[in-house]
Order: C-alpha cells, then sequence, then structure tokens
RNA sequence: GUGGGCGUCGCCUAGCGGUUAAGGCGCCAGGUUGUGGCCCUGGAGACCGAGGGUUCAAAUCCCUCCGCCCACCCCA
C-alpha cells in the first residue's frame, strides 16, 4: 500500500473511465448548443467574498464546507464550492448586462466541498451547469428545466422525477418562516437534535429532515404555496402551464428548499425513481437577488446545476454502448537496428490521421502481435532487417483470423491503411 | 461532526493461532530461432494497512492509530 495517495474524497479519473466520461461532457456541451448556451471557464479559484457573500452565512457550504486559503500576497481565496456565483461574477466583472439579454451561459468543470465523502459525495465533484440570466419571465425558467430535462434524456437517464416548488421571494420567504416557527415551536422538544438546532439557526431546513419525516408536526406543516404574493403565484402558474403544454411530467412538492440563500421563486430538483441517499441528481432555481449580493443592479436570473459523477453513478446501473478506442496500426520493430525504420513507418500512417501504437525493439514476435492485440489495432506492421532496407513493412490486418499478409512500401502505407 | 462495516500481490478472492501465505484475472517469458487471439509451461509481483500487546508461535486474538466504504447531517 503506497503512503501517498489521492486526497481524501478526490479522485483519479483513469484511461478506462475517460470514454463515458467523454460521453458525458459531450452531450452536455451538444445540447447546450442545441438550446444556444455558451460556454464559459470562471477560475476554480475566486476571492471567498464571491461565495461568503451570496450562497448565505447559515449554509453548510459557507459555514465549514469551504476550502479558504490566504495566498502569498495576503488575498482570502477559496476553492469555488458551485459555479453560479462565479458565473454572476463574471457577468457583472464584464460588462455582460450590456448585452442582449438573457446572456446564457454554462460551465463545466470541478467545484470543491470539504465534507465527508460518502456514495455520490466527493470533495473535489465535477458539475455541468447552465445560467439564463437577466430575464424574469417564466420562459426562462422552462427553457433551462427544459435544457435539464433533454440533458438527461440524451444520455439515456429519461426517466428522472421532476420535483419543483415555489419559495416566493425574500420577502414570502420571511412570512413563511415566521408562519413555520409558531406552527413548530410547540413541538420543538419532541424533534431531532438537529432539527432543534436548525429551529435557531434555519427553519426551513427541518422540512427535508429524514429523522422528523413522520413526526406529526411536520405532516401537518403550512406549506409555502400558501404564502406567496400575487406575483409569485402568477408566475409559479405559469411555469406550469408551461411545462405542461410541453408534456413535462413532474410534481409539485412544497417541501424543496435549496440549500443556497439566493435562491428565489421556482425552484427543482432531478432524481432517479428509487430515490434515497445522495440521490439528487441535478437541481436548479432562480436566484434574482445573487447579482445584488455582489454588489452589482438587480439582475433577475434563473439556472440549473448537475452532477458529473452522480450522472455517471446512474448511467453505471444500465448498459451504454460506449465503443471502446482502438487503434488503427501496430508497428512492430524486430530489433534495434530497424528502430527508426519503424519510426518513420508510424510517422507516415500518423501524418495521414491514423492512430499508431509503436512498439519498441527488444520483444520478440508474439509479444508484438499480442500487444498489437491488446491495442484493439486494425493492422500490425512488421518491420525486420529485410523491411527496413527497403523501405517497406509486412502489412496484416488483425480483424480477421488467418488474414493475407502483403508487403507495402512506406509511400502506399496510408492508402493500405484506409 | 455522529454512527456502522471493512483493510491479504495491480484487481478479485482463499486462509481465521503452527502453511515456503493459496488461487483466478492481469503482466512478463517460453512452447512456435519472423507471425496474434485458444491451449500448455514457467516467472515476476504481498514487509498480510501502520504501530503496540498477548502467546513457545499472530495474516489469524486484543488495543491504538490510519485509510476506504456505507448511513446520518448536508448537498450535485
Amino acid at each position: 500500500m503506497p503512503d501517498l495517495r489521492a486526497p481524501r474524497g478526490m479522485h483519479d479519473l483513469l484511461p478506462e473511465d475517460e470514454a463515458l466520461w467523454r460521453f458525458v461532457r459531450d452531450t452536455a456541451e451538444r445540447v447546450a448548443r442545441l438550446f444556444d448556451y455558451r460556454l464559459i471557464s470562471t477560475p476554480i479559484v475566486e476571492d471567498s467574498h464571491v461565495f461568503l457573500r451570496t450562497v448565505g452565512d447559515e449554509s453548510d457550504i459557507v459555514s465549514k464546507e469551504m476550502y479558504l486559503f490566504d495566498d502569498r500576497g495576503g488575498d482570502h481565496l477559496a476553492l469555488r464550492p458551485e459555479g453560479t456565483a462565479a458565473v454572476a461574477r463574471a457577468y457583472l466583472e464584464h460588462g455582460m448586462a450590456s448585452r442582449p439579454q438573457p446572456v446564457r451561459l454554462c460551465y463545466f468543470g470541478p467545484m470543491f466541498r470539504y465534507d465527508r465523502p460518502q456514495a455520490g459525495r466527493y470533495r473535489q465533484l465535477w458539475q455541468f451547469g447552465v445560467e439564463c440570466i437577466g430575464d424574469a419571465s417564466p420562459s426562462a425558467d422552462v427553457e433551462v428545466i427544459e435544457l435539464q430535462r433533454t440533458l438527461y434524456e440524451e444520455l439515456g437517464l429519461g426517466d428522472l422525477k421532476l420535483r419543483i416548488n415555489s419559495i416566493g421571494t425574500a420577502e414570502t420567504r420571511r412570512r413563511y418562516v415566521e408562519a413555520l416557527r409558531s406552527h413548530l415551536e410547540p413541538h420543538v422538544a419532541t424533534l431531532s437534535r438537529d432539527s432543534q438546532r436548525r429551529f435557531e439557526t434555519n427553519v426551513l431546513r427541518i422540512l427535508d429532515s429524514k429523522e422528523d419525516a413522520e413526526h406529526p408536526a411536520l405532516q401537518s406543516v403550512p406549506s409555502i404555496l400558501d404564502y406567496l404574493d400575487e406575483g409569485d403565484e402568477a408566475h409559479f402558474t405559469e411555469v406550469r402551464a408551461l411545462l405542461d403544454t410541453l408534456h413535462v411530467t413532474y410534481e409539485v412538492d412544497p417541501r424543496i428548499v435549496r440549500g443556497l440563500d439566493y435562491y428565489a421563486r421556482t425552484v427543482w430538483e432531478f432524481e432517479p425513481a428509487g430515490a434515497g441517499g445522495q440521490s439528487t441528481v441535478g437541481a436548479g432555481g432562480r436566484y434574482d437577488g445573487l447579482i445584488e449580493l455582489l454588489g452589482g443592479p438587480h439582475t433577475p436570473g434563473v439556472g440549473f446545476a448537475t452532477g458529473i459523477e452522480r450522472i455517471m453513478l446512474n448511467l453505471k446501473d444500465r448498459p451504454t454502448a460506449v465503443e471502446a478506442p482502438r487503434v488503427d496500426l501496430y508497428v512492430a520493430p524486430l530489433g534495434e537496428a530497424v528502430n527508426g525504420a519503424a519510426m518513420h513507418a508510424a510517422r507516415r500512417a500518423r501524418a495521414a490521421g491514423f492512430a499508431v501504437r509503436a512498439g519498441f525493439p527488444g520483444r520478440g514476435m508474439r509479444a508484438h502481435f499480442r500487444a498489437a492485440e491488446s491495442a484493439n489495432a486494425r493492422f500490425i506492421a512488421i518491420v525486420g532487417e529485410n523491411e527496413a532496407t527497403r523501405d517497406v513493412v509486412q502489412l496484416k490486418p488483425l480483424d480477421v483470423t488467418d488474414a493475407e499478409q502483403r508487403e507495402v512500401a512506406f509511400d502506399h502505407l496510408a492508402e493500405a491503411l484506409r
């Protein structure tokens, strides 16, 4: 057992996982393009205030999960725990408010949260996310949900369940939190310790406690939907109407509250049918107050983020057609003396766009064939003394049994590989 | 942060007080002195997670630590 390992909760992505990973990434970028969302890459590190100001002091992300450090110049930096605040910062910094609104952006990259790892939860996690900034209409919410739904469908995860809710504006939540507090107050003593703590810090969080889910006080809890104001109500109604028109199936779940403070109005989650554990594959919401928290003008926005590892987790349970990578040609030099000639042959093939695995001298014929086999090569080119002096190779197809082998000059190698 | 399970070659697993620590996959080589996939033979590869203790004897029992996994919390 080596004494140096990858940091806790962080993982190496091995070549054999690459194909599936690339499939997910390519699909995400392709679907984003279908909706005209453009890729933006922000630094992995931000001024810590980008998150401290926006995410919410009571959130676990800020209170215990951030990787914080000071650099040599004394700047307070954070490894980004999520993408939205960083994208919003870039929107502001680059004056994107003066572009045609809304601005449609997407990102793909690693996020960092110092948390105890478990199934589907990592300290370095990859997210794909989408942000539609600068438009307050329900159409924007639905466009983002539709993009996310399309993505899952294209990935083969079309059976994920969508649950949506509206948590109103900050004012709505103030009134609701008050009602929630007075509803729960008489029962505090009988709630779990965690919920008792949350009663003081963040009452909304009690709603998604697994421990107290069966508690009578929670069964009879008031619904936030009854506290929406007229504008919230109209917005949510329109979102649902549009989803219905598109035949998107969803379930309204008044228990959904997002972990981050900047959310407003529409919030949603996608999870597998047999939910449990760290099951949420992707979640999103509207964040009309976020850019103000960063010191900008009031700017509406809506987006989602989805966890790549969680997508992979769900993908691994089902048959996916991801073809194994293969090589066009394996070049087998028989001895040191012909190594240069073999390298020339390889260069010719590569120049024509063929993938070539170079065998190195010092191995026997059988070893070369086995290596070519394991590279899943279409052809093997044998270069011995006899061939090297005449600039030719013995070329043999490997896919068929008892294939005919023929002599091919370097000059004709590319066409022979076609 | 809390609770539970587990750590034996690169991977999977056997062994559960006395074995040169076993097998499969993979890797390397030979059988075929320049021709693959199958088969056969051989080889390399493990201070049995670390440290301490019990014992004539510890991979096996006990303690501590570390790591991984799972659940809670929280979240993607």
